[in-house]
DNA sequence: TTGAAAGCGCTAACAG
DNA sequence: CTGTTAGCGCTTTCAA
């Protein structure tokens, strides 16, 4: 069959222990001796047998990560961050795709198939604050997102207050006072919708504009169907507004189309912001100014912590931690001034 | 530690070798032996230690999917739609990104990397017909894409041709005569560009329609933004068209929102059909008619073949085998007539 | 129908 | 500096 140590051993004329040193860079070893071995391992094309030094060192080499699904942009662009820094480290990932449900979650985390990984970068979304116990798991977890904080792991996630302050700011500079929301959830207070919401209000108050609900709208699903009906719905309103915060890109691409079949002018009449920083934001059109959320620090931190915790092998003393990436407005046609 | 067979015998008072029964529904085990078998693995919350199942099977549960990028949106719902096939046959999917390029690509197939999964479904960019050779590898392996054909491998994608021919012949009928083309390379005859490009010819050949090369725009990539420049090219070329067909739905959206900032209506003045049907193009403005190449037929049909062979532990008569998914043209508004 | 025992290929403790 | 050897937890002959 495959090639084994055993294999390499003889070829090389030592024992397999000098092999395995040889392999896994065990610094007492002659030159001369592990150039042989490098040799012999050369001829006979041997490869270690990944399920043997798993099942020695209980470590499997992978890592999982669950989130809601491909599909959409923003995970699709996670997993792509995800999986170089993890390659970086010398990690495979699995990707398990929870359709956003709760008790798909639930499962996941108990789930025998954790079992095939070393630990678990988690996105849940249809989990919340009530949750955060079924996080305390025996394996290492590090959560992503909103859903839920002061939980029991460690978090890597992004500042949406401060960086939804930020924008509505931008916009407020920009000399719009009628910022109108599209994304906000009823009643949240946790969570991206929530908290962006509030990163609004904080930039409303500071600038001394009042609250107006009546341009706020509310869609559960962040689709781009959401942002465009959430926009028939805000026109139909007939309130007054000059601009449009969407609560990611997808709603705002969404919103802003239906703007312009109305006939409104972006962003001569209405400008546009989202929340991200997709791809496709850059060739929208116009093309989308949007917030660049951090997601290449947040794959980055989140394999980093996950190593560490795996490493750590359980038995260190270091308490949860929380990261915030660095965000950043990124200024496109969506809301250039005249 | 960990609760292993052992444990689980001990407890339900029989040897290793019945609960091994009792796990892989071995029949010959009589009911109430089975009935406290599991009931000592529910007591002990056992679960299989997978590492040294797969020493011992030879299998690891995974199979590979190698893809350009997860950014690129093809290969994001390319991928949604494999890991959930793979799902429902019990196998977890490494993704690994190659980036397009060919180097990585051909050290992807010989990889140690190769031995933590039991096959490899592999989509191809940068490799081309004279790399064919590389694809006889020792393990299963599921070719996607038009980048190889006639190679040794089990080969599943979609019928460009006829798909792009059908695309064409679906302008044609609704009047127009001047089909531009976004998204040709140069020269090619296989690939994606290259058959797509046949399909189009054909079906100008079969409606009478001569073929005017100055309607054709080259671009390698097939980003948004090369969709964007290319319709700049052929609009800098001064030559009338009443009709777009890019190569991709990414370029077709590029081109067109030029086309939009060029002052033409689509689709009064222009219509536009692309390849791929993302997701994205159902929420364009004006919403994208596009080919629905059967992606998760192909992804379904990929990973049925790759677990066939695998079972079939390579000791199969069962030559290479070509599949090609049902495809179908999804009509939506910018080819909609008056 | 069930039990005993031999490895799968590797790592690491222990000797030498 | 290098060799011997005991398992990691499981599947699977071979017996009973």
């Amino acid at each position: 069959m495959s090639v084994t140590l055993h294999d390499v051993a003889r070829a090389a004329g030592v024992s397999i222990k000098t092999v395995s040193n040889v392999i896994n860079d065990y610094p007492h070893v002659r030159a001369d001796t592990r150039a042989r071995v490098h040799e012999a391992i050369e001829q006979l094309g041997y490869q270690p047998n990944l399920s043997a030094r798993s099942l020695r060192s209980g470590r499997t080499g992978a890592i999982a990560l669950a989130l809601p699904e491909l599909s959409l942009s923003y995970f699709a662009e996670l997993a792509d961050s995800v999986i170089e820094a993890a390659e970086r480290v010398g990690q495979f990932v699995i990707i398990e795709q929870t359709g956003g449900d709760r008790e798909r979650e639930l499962q996941l985390l108990s789930s025998w198939r954790r079992k095939m990984t070393d630990g678990l970068i988690f996105s849940p979304l249809g989990m919340g604050m009530d949750d955060a116990a079924h996080l305390d798991v025996a394996y290492p977890l590090v959560l992503l997102g909103e859903r839920i904080f002061d939980g029991p792991t460690d978090h890597v996630t992004m500042r949406n207050v401060e960086a939804a302050r930020a924008a509505t700011e931008f916009l407020i500079a920009r000399g719009r006072r009628r910022v109108a929301i599209v994304g906000a959830h009823e009643g949240e207070v946790i969570g991206s919708a929530g908290l962006r919401l509030r990163g609004y209000l904080e930039a409303l108050e500071a600038a001394g504009i009042p609250y107006d609900e009546r341009i706020v709208v509310h869609t559960t699903l962040w689709h781009r169907a959401n942002g465009a009906t959430a926009m028939r719905e805000l026109l139909a309103r007939d309130v007054e507004f000059d601009a449009v915060f969407g609560f990611n890109d997808t709603l705002a691409l969404g919103a802003m189309r239906v703007l312009q079949v109305a006939g409104y002018r972006v962003p001569e009449d209405v400008s546009v912001i989202g929340f991200d920083d997709l791809d496709e934001a850059m060739y929208s059109l116009p093309s989308l100014t949007t917030v660049n959320p951090g997601r290449s620090e947040i794959a980055e931190v989140a394999v980093r912590s996950l190593t560490e915790r795996i490493e750590a092998n359980g038995d260190t003393e270091v308490p949860p931690r929380l990261h915030l990436a660095q965000f950043r407005i990124v200024e496109r046609e969506s809301t250039a001034t005249a």
